[in-house]
DNA sequence: ATTACTAATCATCGAGTAG
DNA sequence: TCTACTCGATGATTAGTAA
């Protein structure tokens, strides 16, 4: 298919066509997809051709509906990027240690994370997160995590507080096995916090300034 | 950006270029594209131009690394499609107020449907339904909900009568939260039955004949 | 105003082939 | 073997314009 007849195709199913037919005219397309008036018109009769859209002609403009084949397309074409950003393997990031907030073991002491960790970890976890600020190099892989979806932990309200869902990736920092844990919902973090079984500071022996490097998989 | 670069550059991704440099030969990319080599070669050519890739030349093919633009490039193509199928998924019907036949009343008055219902409106449902006709474009709409499988409300059997499974919709009609109720059986209905925790028909001041537009989410 | 035809222009592709 | 050039063919895009 051609690259324009698809981004339109998108540009239509964007506009709700895929559950209603909508009110359009060629030059209003044009203006949105960036192409000319023509071959709007052009694309749409090869769209209507491939029985990805039906359309019906209006006194002024037309109605457009993508079809049931046009949104098949359209979910082959999704998935396709849906396996690069969802689907896993392994990123590493390395970064220096640093202080937090005591944020990390107050999470961890409430038992709707506490459980949840402790099934992924595959033991208890202990009472505290060693935060990691990841080098310029990892902060792209930092989004990267973001963006995946991981192991997801339910929020939950526990003494009239909410907290929020919580997702987990397995990793392993020097070796240790550990978790990698952010909010669900929260986009571009700049600190990585991790837990594992043992007091990793003492462990690995790490202070403040510390290089570690995480390799953490994205399953 | 043209569709064969941007298919690539999802090629690319694919196999981890995205995390490392891999190896690629133009001729092996061609087969998996299905593509010439030599589109190939220009096409990686174009990439490189735009700062979508790395490239550095070895004896035996080259090693192909997306860049941050590349990356930021196929999550634009991603969220694009990811729009339309996992967010988008409200759609608007408007209508008119019609009067029923004192069916809705009828049926919210059995315990069986009316606890369902309390249960999804997260209130105690008003004692009738908001009958509302759709216009048009809005039967298409109605068609496509039909399809859907929404809230689930089993049926049940009550003084020797077999009430069927229902299926609810959450809904805002004119900014009121509410419920777009139906059998979950019958296909081609023509009428909306709405459902709010108030009487609509006095709360929004409709009359038969109003018209008023429905905001109905299919989760 | 809107669609879509025609003709000209421009980009893209694949074959052949040089480096 | 591999990359990437040239060239002719094919396809896509636009301007102008008719309906």
């Amino acid at each position: 298919m051609g690259g324009t007849d698809l981004a339109l195709l998108r540009e239509l199913a964007t506009m709700g066509c895929i559950h209603k037919r909508a009110h359009v005219t060629t030059a209003s397309l044009a203006k949105v997809v960036g192409l000319s008036q023509q071959s709007i018109s052009l694309s749409l009769i090869r769209l209507q051709g491939r029985g990805l859209i039906e359309r019906s002609m209006a006194a002024r403009g037309q109605f457009v509906k993508v079809t049931k084949g046009g949104v098949a397309a359209l979910k082959k074409e999704y998935s396709a990027y849906k396996r690069i950003f969802e689907e896993g393997d392994t990123i590493t990031i390395s970064g220096i240690v640093a202080t937090g907030f005591g944020e990390g073991a107050y999470y961890l002491s409430r038992k709707g994370y506490r459980d949840a960790l402790k099934l992924f970890l595959g033991a208890k976890p202990y009472s505290g997160t060693l935060n990691v600020k990841p080098d310029a190099e990892g902060i792209e892989s930092l989004d990267c995590l973001s963006g995946h979806v991981g192991q997801g932990i339910p929020g939950f309200v526990e003494g009239g507080r909410t907290f929020g869902p919580i997702k987990a990736f397995k990793a392993e920092i020097e070796g240790v096995e550990s978790l990698v844990v952010m909010p669900s919902r929260t986009h571009h973090r700049d600190v990585l916090e991790v837990v594992a079984a043992v007091n990793l500071r003492d462990t690995l022996d790490l202070k403040d300034g510390s290089r570690v490097s995480i390799k953490v998989t994205m399953a």
